[in-house]
DNA sequence: TCACTGCATGGCT
DNA sequence: AAGCCATGCAGTG
């Protein structure tokens, strides 16, 4: 146990003899006999303070005499007076603006007489004499589980405040009565150093120094600062992230360096082996900022970091708060993410709502009372403008928060579901920047926010996973598969195969030597081919779709073609296991458990989706076999008859041996790319020459499930087009 | 009929 | 079990 400065209760106050005045600048702090409390601490005990001292602390002269000159002074930018900003003792005494700037309480006041939605901070409620005044203005908040808001007085509280909600297990032995009997004297404050330097030994080194360079006076202040009071600067910690990999989360403390009592530099922490924002889930009874109705200047955008945020709506960025130089006029912008968000079909739908999540709507955006909410500026990566509705509807007794009119902006962007958007903060000017991340792999072609292009993920060993959600211990380890993950790798696979029309042709055009035989079934005209093409992405031989594939013919209004290609990779209609197939539809993703929490199967489960596999498994070895013994049995003609040169090449061709190109349409799926579109039986009927004329309308979904099938490769439309029924690669 | 709006539902965490 | 949130859908213009 650190010595720890005595910090009884009130009640405890007279029970020991000997006692020390808390007030380290107390002349003679360890000669008093009369013992009064002064301001709460953070553990919650009340300081012990001489009489002399307690008098000037009830009557808020405190730092008045005592700090006069330490720094951290600044004026309320309403009535001038001057408050000292930067100690435990006037912690409370002020708010911070939004717009910048302080306040003293009685202006505060005055002007908070306020809506239902101002919630002081908890530690208002203890701080001082002075915050307790507000006491009565607080409408039963912290009994109320849902009343959080988080309040736009972030002022040093905040630090206090997350100290003091942070119940046990972080790194702070609070004295017991017993040991506030010991004495200290000249312990304290090396003791008070010692124990703050260990809380903050952990990672005072993640705090980027140069995130300091930003912090300046206000501009309304008319006496000298330190630069660096009330810079509530959100600052980096590194975690190990659920994956491994180095994930930083934002927090948000008071810095001062001044050494003053209290709040200094070496005083950040944060709890061993947990995020701030982990921790973060506790204190999120929290209070959102003051409603405004200018735009962004009441986003709640000066504590990152300072809400719970649920860990998948973390940015997961690589710039992280990252300093930006301005160099025409030497300012410097901080750029701090604050959360972002995996769009979904919903939100990068033509309707352009884009939900947001609850707690980073409350914690980082205006709060808003009213339904209608508030008009949000946002600048996009390119420095453009956008402006946004924020709302929020009713919902199940909770608020669903959504931006209104983001189609614009997204389309723009040429986002779509799938990819991140991730909010950022710009200060000092406290803009409000949306960059983004598409879902695709290619990384390197990262734009989040514009602002590094050099992705470290993108070329170190750390890079994060794609994953979005990356699961934890405990997710990977059941091999859950989530929605959101499930959407996640629907979601990407569906940007990369978003192609142009031309492009989807190509992959499912045929070998161009080959010709088909036409059969009609039902008057509608089909072009066979002996060897289908098979639609897969062409360079990474994933997704090759080994069953049947339909192709529009050439006849096929292109327009309509489109459209239809466009609704297969967007249809509202698909399901929500997998977008590209229709309600009812009972291909082998469509069957599974829709939260992944199906048993896991062995290998002698003999669940519908194993026993497809394997019987996909199996045929595809002899059809591998099989192709084999053709590709050698030509290769012997080919010795034997040197002269059909031609002959030869049609059969590499047929076998996918000789275009490179072609044999990325035509790969034969390895093991591990078991496309899970397949039905075995469909795709074995497809397997006999005889079946080639098949009426199937649908290989891969029932017909009713199927309906209207989109144009492209995986799921085909069939009616009214010639289509190619084709074969799998054989 | 279509677009828009706001609420309801239900899967999922 | 509660709450979040993606999405559906009815009502309205």
């Amino acid at each position: 146990m650190l010595p720890f400065p005595s910090s009884s209760s009130s009640v405890m106050a007279s029970s020991y003899p000997t006692r020390f005045c808390f007030n380290r600048e107390c002349p003679d702090f360890n000669r008093h006999e009369c013992y009064r409390p002064g301001w709460r601490l953070r553990n919650g005990d009340f300081a012990d303070l001489c009489s002399r001292c307690a008098s000037a602390y009830e009557q808020g002269k405190f730092c008045d005499i005592f700090h006069q000159r330490a720094s951290g002074w600044r004026c309320c930018e309403s009535c001038g007076k001057r408050i000292h900003c930067g100690c435990i003792v006037s912690a409370s005494a002020f708010m911070l603006l939004d717009a910048g700037g302080i306040e003293c309480l009685t202006c505060a006041r005055k002007k908070v007489s306020v809506g239902p939605n101002f919630r002081p901070p908890p530690s208002f409620l203890y701080q001082s004499p002075i915050a307790e005044k507000f006491n009565d203005m607080s409408l039963d908040w912290s009994s109320s589980a849902r009343s959080y808001r988080p309040p736009n007085l972030s002022g040093p509280s905040i630090l206090q405040y997350n100290l003091h909600n942070r119940g046990d297990g972080y790194e702070f032995n609070q004295p017991t009565s017993r040991d506030k009997a010991t004495a200290y004297s000249t312990e304290k404050q090396r003791g008070m150093n010692d124990l703050m330097g260990k809380l903050m030994s952990v990672n005072s080194n993640n705090h980027s120094s140069s995130i300091l360079y930003n912090q300046k006076p206000g501009p309304n202040c008319k006496v000298p600062t330190c630069p660096n009071v009330n810079a509530y600067q959100p600052l980096i910690s590194l975690k190990e992230g659920p994956l491994g990999t180095q994930r930083a989360f934002p927090v948000t403390t008071p810095i001062e360096t001044n050494g003053h009592l209290g709040l200094d530099e070496r005083y950040l922490w944060h709890k061993a082996n947990s995020s701030p924002l982990s921790h973060l889930h506790n204190d999120l009874n929290s209070v959102a900022p003051l409603e405004s109705k200018n735009l962004n200047f009441g986003i709640h955008l000066d504590t990152p970091g300072k809400y719970q945020v649920v860990p998948r709506y973390c940015p997961k960025v690589p710039y992280k708060n990252q300093v930006l130089q301005n160099l025409s006029n030497e300012s410097v912008s901080v750029v701090t993410p604050l959360f972002e968000k995996i769009l979904s079909v919903s939100d990068a739908g033509r309707v352009g709502r884009m939900v947001l999540p609850k707690k980073c709507a409350e914690a980082f955006l205006p709060q808003i009372s009213q339904t209608d909410g508030v008009p949000l500026t946002v600048h996009d990566s390119t420095g453009k403008e956008w402006t946004f509705q924020f709302r929020f509807w009713f919902n199940n007794n909770s608020r669903m928060y959504f931006l209104e009119g983001v189609t614009p902006c997204i389309q723009s962007m040429q986002l779509q579901a799938g990819d991140t958007v991730i909010f950022s903060r710009v200060d000092p000017e406290k803009k409000l920047i949306m960059g983004f991340r598409k879902a695709s792999v290619a990384q390197s072609s990262d734009q989040e926010t514009g602002l590094n292009n050099n992705r470290e993920s993108s070329t170190n060993g750390d890079a994060e996973p794609i994953d979005k959600h990356p699961p934890t211990e405990k997710k990977k380890s059941s091999m859950t598969t989530t929605r959101s993950k499930r959407q996640k790798v629907e979601k990407g696979d569906l940007s990369e195969l978003k192609l142009t029309w031309e492009e989807a042709q190509g992959f499912i055009l045929p070998p161009p030597n080959l010709t088909p035989s036409i059969t009609t079934i039902e008057g509608i005209e089909f072009e066979e081919y002996e060897d289908a093409p098979v639609i897969g992405k062409p360079n990474t031989g994933l997704g090759s779709t080994y069953s049947a594939n339909g192709r529009l013919s050439a006849e096929q209004d292109d327009e309509e073609a489109k459209d239809e290609a466009e609704g297969l990779l967007t249809s509202p209609k698909s399901t929500s296991k997998h977008p590209r197939h229709r309600n009812g539809c009972t291909c082998i993703v469509c069957i599974q458990s829709p939260s992944g929490a199906s048993p896991k199967h062995g290998r002698r489960c003999s669940c519908t989706v194993c026993d497809t596999v394997r019987r996909r498994r199996e045929t595809l070895l002899l059809r591998k076999k099989k192709q084999q013994i053709e590709i050698e049995n030509k290769a012997r003609k080919e010795l034997e008859s040197p002269n059909s040169d031609e002959e030869l090449r049609q059969s590499a061709n047929n076998s996918g041996t000789t275009s490179k190109n072609h044999e990325q349409r035509h790969a034969p799926p390895s093991k591990a790319q078991i496309d899970l579109n397949f039905q075995p039986e469909r795709d074995e009927e497809s397997l006999s020459p005889s079946n080639t004329t098949t009426k199937d309308k649908s290989p891969h979904h029932d017909e009713t499930s199927c309906k209207p099938p989109s144009s492209s490769s995986v799921h085909s439309r069939h009616h009214h087009h010639k289509l190619h029924v084709d074969f799998a690669d054989s």
